[in-house]
DNA sequence: TTGAAAGCGCTAACAT
DNA sequence: ATGTTAGCGCTTTCAA
């Protein structure tokens, strides 16, 4: 394993004239530049990202907390993340927190140790007082789940219009009795899109139905079956229901499927996210698309601007409603 | 953001002793060993890993090689693995493929540069002669995808006698009819899993039908719908389904469904890996279980072992049938 | 038990 | 255009 000394004593330069080359700074003549590459070739020297790291006080890796990575809602913004990570020169660690502190706070932990330049948090259960209280000293940006009390820059979409939208649409297929199987209302999301599914009901006149409102304890597929069978089990069963994430929605569906029920036929389903399972189901989701792949690229762009010491703006991105066969 | 000569210096020490201090060595009196916990408390000093790194030639990071982070068969090996690496001391980098030679080449120079340790490579597209030589200078070990004709270690299951009992399973309940949804046999898994279908139909006397055999250009959802066409438009059609992933399987599943068909009262259907759709899912997929956990686990502690200069053996773990209401 | 000092591989300021 | 050199923060050998 070469290093740069050894190349620059073979092509008989100095190791400045060598950093220069791999570096590609101007003001190295042709000629010199050329016995460095070749000699570079000879050794199959690579430069080590050790030295440079410690040299520049960089590590060139972001941190991206997230739930859980079995979650697929988070797989489109990852794949955002990683591109423009990759095209600034920089390499994700992709950090599961399970929603546990111990493991947040391990996360942390690399990047006070310098193992990391900077944080995307995607997680909503993340302790937010210790974020706040990191990002006073290091980048960090937020991404889809966000708080806008502490100052942390993040990207989201607007969640109350898109549940507004998503529940206006059932209503215009003439369904009056309209259920919400909602998540924890400690996330922000989940006390936004519940606004939207109100707002749309206000509109037209309809009063929402306390009955009609689930909440479920956690965001796993078993337990939008769970909140399915209790809805089925009212005396007056609504005939459509907006879950706030496509899990949810799957797991009602089965549970619709399994009473024998049809969907859209007997009961409308609308979902929230456009998980690429949405579209394997039978009947395929109804959902809301958030913009993953966009969203992803621009966390990263800010917070790679942040690490470069620049000032950024939070943004609020565009969704569309997905139109398929279960409404 | 102190350093480790800031905290020799407040604590009358040696940076010699700071550093035998972070890393519990023995030879520190315990008044020593206070007195430097004590300042680093109050400087909140926390060791630089680029420092640490540099010094050691290490990077605690482990390359992670998949094909696509949105492929749920890999969540839980990804689990184990890192749940493995950390206890560890390791931290893993997920690398994407999407089975590019120029992406994996990009992964490929990140271990070159030090910017990781090892690989596990769990990429069946990756370039086995590429991965080879690679394997000469620096740690590597394949997880459930493997080349017995490299000299790299692996783990991985009994791909054949899981595909057969699989086939007999579907056999012993009546079928004689029974078609093969099968991937790209560039594979090894397919070919294994093809073989294990074959032993089966011909250990009962059936022979197997070409007809029943189709091998799809690609192993997501819509191929597995496209497969399912074809087989029920076979003017004699299967009775039953072995698809050689969940993924297919529940591309399948749609088709039959959309066709008016009942699983598993007209078609039985068998799919492969456990993955968590393949239970959300009306019905619920028979399905071929994986050791995914302690795989991943076994993996990262043969790769560190490696890493460490160990020799180590490739290991065949054990698999399960699970069977559930597709059958 | 503790300290002094070298050095991991690189970049960048400064000198030529 | 190129070279000299200091030093990033740490571990480790050797000496005391």
């Amino acid at each position: 394993m070469a290093n740069i000394q050894e190349v620059a004593r073979k092509a008989g330069v100095s190791v400045a004239t060598v950093s220069r080359v791999i570096n590609n700074y101007s003001g190295v003549t042709e000629r010199t530049r050329q016995k460095v590459e070749k000699v570079i070739e000879e050794l199959n020297y690579e430069p080590s990202m050790l030295g440079r790291n410690l040299r520049t006080l960089e590590s060139k890796l972001i941190l991206v907390l997230i739930p859980s990575i079995s979650n697929p809602f988070y797989t489109e913004i990852i794949n955002g993340i990683e591109e423009t990570a990759i095209n600034l020169g920089y390499n994700i660690l992709l950090c599961e927190t399970d929603s546990n502190p111990e493991h947040e706070q391990r996360y942390f932990g690399l990047l006070k140790k310098r193992m990391a330049d900077g944080i995307i948090s995607m997680d909503p259960a993340v302790n937010k007082a210790k974020l706040a209280e990191l990002a006073e000293s290091y980048p960090i940006v937020q991404c889809s789940e966000y708080d806008e009390d502490i100052n942390i820059p993040y990207v989201t979409i607007n969640n109350e219009l898109a549940a507004y939208q998503a529940v206006k649409h059932l209503v215009k297929l003439g369904h009056e009795k309209v259920a919400l199987i909602s998540s924890d209302e400690r996330y922000l999301y989940a006390r936004e899109r519940k606004c939207g599914y109100e707002r749309a009901l206000n509109e037209f006149g309809i009063t929402a139905n306390e009955a009609f409102i689930y909440h479920t304890e956690s965001i796993s597929f078993e337990y939008g079956q769970h909140a399915m069978r209790k809805l089925l089990d009212l005396k007056d069963r609504p005939t459509a229901v907006f879950a706030l994430s496509d899990i949810l929605a799957i797991g009602a569906l089965k549970e619709i499927n399994s009473s024998g029920l049809l969907v859209p036929k007997d009961i409308a389903l609308i979902g929230f996210d456009k998980i690429s399972f949405s579209n394997m189901t039978y009947p395929a989701l109804t959902t809301v698309a958030q913009p993953m792949f966009k969203m992803g690229a621009a966390a990263t762009n800010m917070l790679i601007n942040r690490i470069k010491g620049m000032r950024v703006e939070s943004m609020v991105m565009e969704h569309e409603l997905i139109i398929r066969e279960s409404t």
